[in-house]
DNA sequence: TCGTTTCCGAACATAATGTTCAAGTTCTTC
DNA sequence: GAAGAACTTGAACATTATGTTCGGAAACGA
């Protein structure tokens, strides 16, 4: 946390670029989309672009980082309240099939048979993040296996983001 | 089974390429590197690139079919065995991360953090195809489950190829 | 209101894309 | 080994995107 206040000019340019982001990722996919694209349908400045973002894919990781952090509450959620229980596992793997459902029409188009590649790989490592904090505090209260923490969140991860791309 | 004999002229243009691309995907990974790129180091004239691949995600899609025409006949063998024991369960996935690992160089390029995203997808795509199979035929032999043999596919596929990107 | 931050827009150099075509060459096959 | 088919070449071309620069204008916070 360090600023309270953020520009009011800057929230602004930021919102509009991740709006005509999404949008246009619904009309053409993620890859075959330039920068050109997103900053006239913002109708934000080329310069003003580059001030904020590296690249569009650096404008879509800062737009997925919101599901991240609810995703990552969501399990904090879980975990406090201790429960080992079915629903308490993996509990924002709901919420992410949730989200995916409820964008549905966004989310097709990101993860779609063309475009997907870039936006799968970071799903997939944000999946696979959480999957390792939540492998490891359950292991460390009572268990012990042979299997390396890394090697299973690596397939939790992947394996839920296959199932979610599927089913999406 | 069409083309008994290809034209020599066709064999080495597309052997070039391919040689080509695998050299450049080490020096600079997959996604930062140009179609100029790959003709000018295969020393292939453009027009010759375009009229045998759309692009260079084509040309890459043609590197891994030998790969996957390997891993498929090893699954036939397993399969074909009858044996349902252990070793003969997803028997070319053994096979799969042998490969990787005795061409781990290019490997490593070619689905490392920067690159990947491309190549993880063809991948991918290319396990679910065979662990369905696979998993279709382990199930009609005897068991009846409530999972969907899709979604099964796609879970299993996704968590190989994490493990195998992880490990790789 | 005043000083600071941000936005603009136009210009620029560089580079890749995908297509076309006539001419040359290498193959295959008979 | 000759004829004809198939392939490769190189150059040209129009189009498009990239990422950076700058001074001046505008919006902001306090």
């Amino acid at each position: 946390m360090k600023a309270r206040t953020v520009d009011r000019r800057v929230q602004r340019t930021q919102q509009l670029l991740r709006s005509a982001l999404m949008a246009l990722i619904q009309e053409k996919g993620f890859e075959s989309l330039s920068v050109q694209d997103i900053i006239d349908r913002a109708n934000i400045g080329r310069a003003t672009f580059y001030a904020h973002f590296d690249s569009k894919e650096d404008l879509l990781a800062s737009g997925i980082e919101g599901l991240r952090a609810s995703l990552k509450e969501r399990q904090r959620q879980a975990l406090a309240e201790g429960g080992r229980d079915d629903a308490s596992v993996l509990a924002f793997s709901h919420e992410l099939f949730a989200h995916a459902h409820e964008h549905r029409a966004v989310f097709r188009a990101m993860v779609g048979k063309r475009s997907g590649a870039v936006v799968q790989q970071l799903l997939q490592k944000m999946l696979v993040d959480l999957v390792r904090d939540e492998v490891k505090q359950m292991m460390t209260s009572s268990d012990a296996t042979a299997m390396p923490l890394e090697a299973m969140a690596q397939y939790i991860g992947g394996g839920l983001i296959g199932l979610l791309i599927w089913w999406g």
